[in-house]
DNA sequence: TATTGTAAAATCGTATACGATATAATAAGC
DNA sequence: GCTTATTATATCGTATACGATTTTACAATA
């Protein structure tokens, strides 16, 4: 850039506005697993400069996306059949609490407003619509829990179990089994059986569990099969 | 700095030499909450520029130990009672499901590594030791669970509630309670009895829940009758 | 052809420079 | 004397510069 084109933009706010683009990004697929996160070519994409960049970087490191490897720059993180696994026992252990804590705080506003997630999700055609409709289901049952850091961990959680969701929709034939449990979740919900919706939603997240283990066995059996190339 | 003093170090690895150390210095209370961090001193302490340093503040701003204002810079994060009341909250349901998992796949080896620590803790009379004692007990118990992500959280957890080891000695009398309730635990597990221990490991963690609730109510109370000040 | 060595290019990580903004200090008006 | 405007200073946030390191391209050798 030349002397005269040196323009200072507004200070602030960029490391803010790119820390969620580049989440997108990432969990969206856009930017595949393993792949290195050239600096350079990042910041002329959001038209900053590098420091910034790394700054954010950093954060989405902290966060557990993005891994940074000495002299060799970032990468976006490459999570193993175990990661999953441990990430929905850890869902486990935060919704099944959130959800205990929220059922006696649960009024009419709060059931009207899950049904009507329910019912777009039933009309919702588009499949990549699907993800962030069960998120929003499942936080308008816990946040009712009043507890903002527990429920920043879930949508953390969510989010990165669902880098799946591009995978999700080939594994599931359909929605109907989920789709199920969520009612059965609601119907629970509305007659204030904290324990019983606790149960249900335990089953569902460990279903998920058991069949984004199974992708990842049928996925590596794949590879063997071609030679453990790609 | 002159030109031929332009010294250029070994590149890399500034980063994650200071955010361990900026880490402690803000949970040991050296740094202390809402106090401004002064980006161009503290680069001068580390003896790096402020490029560096900042990618460590963002990295602690993820971590929720520090809090970026725009154009006022970083400043120590200040926790409220309740921030600290969801904390517990948190660590109820990972420890508890940590410890569940643990227990079944228990060793001998394991129960006399906690049993070690737990007589360190008797004999050690430097209460600074005390927070690490008690984190290292407990992590003895949990990571036979083999979830790396799950004991990670944990530890951030313990270490972020830690954040009132100083004032915890001036409120709690002594160790006998916590002691006491060391030795319950260490014994179911021995027992093999998930169910008794989780039990107890959750009443554990509820106490101490309710011990910091309490010393911020006398604190609260104490600022009102000073007039507000300090 | 496969392998090793070497030079060129790409990329990283951090120091410095500098405009933008916030805070403190000072002066002007009431 | 107290409040408001104004200047000075401190501090932030980002662009750029540049040495360090890694990666790639290519030649030399076996």
């Amino acid at each position: 850039m030349g002397d005269a084109a040196r323009e200072f933009k507004v200070n602030g706010a960029s490391v803010w506005r790119i820390v969620p683009q580049l989440r997108e990004d990432i969990l969206s697929g856009s930017l595949a697993a393993g792949q290195p996160l050239r600096q350079d070519e990042l910041a002329a994409k959001f038209n900053v400069s590098k420091v910034p960049l790394r700054e954010a970087l950093r954060q989405l490191e902290a966060d557990g996306l993005v891994e940074f490897r000495p002299r060799r720059g970032a990468f976006v993180v490459e999570l193993t059949a175990d990661d999953f696994a441990e990430m929905f026992d850890i869902r486990v252990a935060l919704e099944c609490r959130a959800l205990e804590l929220a059922v006696p705080n649960l009024v009419e506003a709060d059931l009207r407003f899950a049904r009507e997630i329910l019912d777009d999700y039933a009309a919702q055609e588009d499949y990549r619509e699907w993800s962030d409709l069960n998120l929003r289901f499942h936080l308008a049952l816990y946040e009712p829990c009043n507890r903002h850091r527990l429920i920043r961990m879930i949508r953390q959680l969510h989010e990165k179990t669902g880098l799946f969701r591009r995978l999700h929709i080939t594994m599931v034939s359909g929605l109907e089994r989920p789709n199920l449990e969520h009612e059965e979740l609601l119907n629970a919900c509305a007659k204030g059986d904290a324990g019983g919706a606790v149960t249900i939603l335990r089953g569902h997240i460990e279903t998920s569990q058991k069949e984004v283990a199974a992708h990842f066995r049928r996925q590596s059996l794949r590879v063997a099969d071609h030679g453990g190339r790609n």
